[in-house]
DNA sequence: AGGACTATCTATAAGAA
DNA sequence: TTTCTTATAGATAGTCC
C-alpha cells in the first residue's frame, strides 16, 4: 500500500521497521475502532513492540489489566496515543477519551467497572482474583449490562522507564460522553434467534 | 474503501451489518498478522461481535484465557477460523495453526507456556492465579524469554450454544513448524540500550 | 519519534452467484 | 452466509522534515 509492494515478512532495515511499526499499530488501531463503530462490535487489541512496549486499544478493562501486569500502581501513569475524540453511536453507547494534555481531569460519573479498578493494596492473590473479575467484565459488558468505553493507549514497557513527566493516563482523562447512564439494553439490529455472529 | 464511501457509523442495516463485520473482522486479523510478521511484534486481537460470540487473533495463551471465561474445559473445542499456513520468518520463530478438518492431531513438541494450559480441574482462586501467570507469559515472551506462537481463533459465544461437531481447538490442530525449539534469544535487530518502541 | 507528501498497493462496498 | 467481481476509498512505503 505504498510506493512500492513489498513482502510480508520481517524487516530488516532497523529504522524502517520502526517506521512501519508506528504506522501500522496507528492503522490497526484505526481499523479496529472503525469495526467497533460500524458493527457495534466490542474490540481490543494488544500490541507488543520487539522492543516489549505495550501499546492497547481497548476497554478501560484492558488498561488496567496491563498496568497490573507491568507492575504499576493505579496512579502511575501511561501516555494516551489516540482518540482526538469521542463518539456515541447507535444504542450501544460507545466512547473516546481525548487527551487533554496534562490537564488534571476527574470522570464525571464513572462506569460501574470502573470501581474495582481503583481498590489498590490488595496482595497477590487477590489481584489476580481482580483481574479475573474485570475479565469477566470485559465479556459481560458485551452482553449488554452496561455502557462501552473504548480508549487507545500506549503503554511504556519498563516500570523503570516509566516518565511521569511526559505521560497521561486515560483513566485520568475526562470522559467527553453525552450521557453515562447504562443503555436500557441493546438493540443490536438482529434477534438472538437467528445463528449468532 | 468500496464501491461507495461510507460514514463510520454503526449500519443500521442488519444484513449489511453482519457482512461488513465478517469482512472488516478478516481484515482486522491480516493486518495484525502482517504487523506481527513485518515487525516481529507480538499482537493479540479479540473482538465480540453485537451478538456476544468472540474472536480471537493471537497467543493460544489468549486462547486459554478466553475459554476459561467462557467455562469452557480445554477439551472443548472452538471453530479455528483462519491460517491457512504456518509461516516462521526471522530469528523470532512464528507459527500459524492450520486447520485440518476434524482430524485429532496432537502436538508434537509443545511450547512451555502450553503445561500450565492444560492443568484442568483447579479451584476458582487457582485458576485465577493460573491466568495470572498465563498473562504474564504473554508479556514475558516478548521480551526474549521463548518462541512465539500466533493463531486465529473464533469462539462460539454462549457456552450452551456450543457445538462439538462443527468445531475444532486450535490446540487440538497441528503445529506444523519447521522448528518447536527455543530460538536462542531473540535478535530484534536493534538493541536495547536505544530507547525501546 | 512523529508529520507531510504522493505514487501505489490493498481493503472493501455493492451487487450477484 | 462464504465467494467472486469490480470500482473506489483508504492505507502506507519511501522520502524529506
Amino acid at each position: 500500500m505504498g510506493r512500492k509492494k513489498i513482502e510480508i515478512r520481517k524487516i530488516e532495515k532497523k529504522s524502517s521497521l520502526k517506521v512501519t511499526f508506528s504506522k501500522r499499530r496507528t492503522g490497526l488501531f484505526k481499523k479496529a475502532n472503525e469495526l467497533c463503530v460500524l458493527c457495534s462490535a466490542e474490540a481490543t487489541v494488544i500490541v507488543f513492540s520487539p522492543g516489549g512496549r505495550a501499546f492497547v486499544f481497548g476497554h478501560p478493562t484492558a488498561d488496567a489489566v496491563i498496568d497490573r501486569f507491568l507492575g504499576r500502581d493505579t496512579d502511575t501513569s501511561s501516555r494516551v496515543v489516540v482518540p482526538a475524540e469521542q463518539v456515541v453511536h447507535g444504542q450501544v453507547q460507545r466512547q473516546y477519551l481525548e487527551a487533554v494534555g496534562r490537564a488534571e481531569v476527574r470522570e464525571e460519573g464513572g462506569f460501574w467497572w470502573d470501581a474495582p479498578i481503583e481498590n489498590m493494596g490488595l496482595n497477590e492473590l487477590e489481584q489476580s482474583r481482580e483481574m479475573t473479575l474485570m475479565m469477566m467484565m470485559v465479556m459481560e459488558s458485551e452482553s449488554g449490562a452496561g455502557p462501552s468505553s473504548t480508549t487507545m493507549v500506549e503503554y511504556a514497557a519498563p516500570p523503570q522507564e516509566y516518565n511521569s513527566s511526559a505521560v497521561l493516563h486515560a483513566r485520568d482523562l475526562a470522559a467527553h460522553s453525552h450521557s453515562q447512564t447504562a443503555p436500557q439494553g441493546f438493540d443490536f439490529g438482529f434477534g438472538f434467534d437467528e445463528p449468532r455472529f
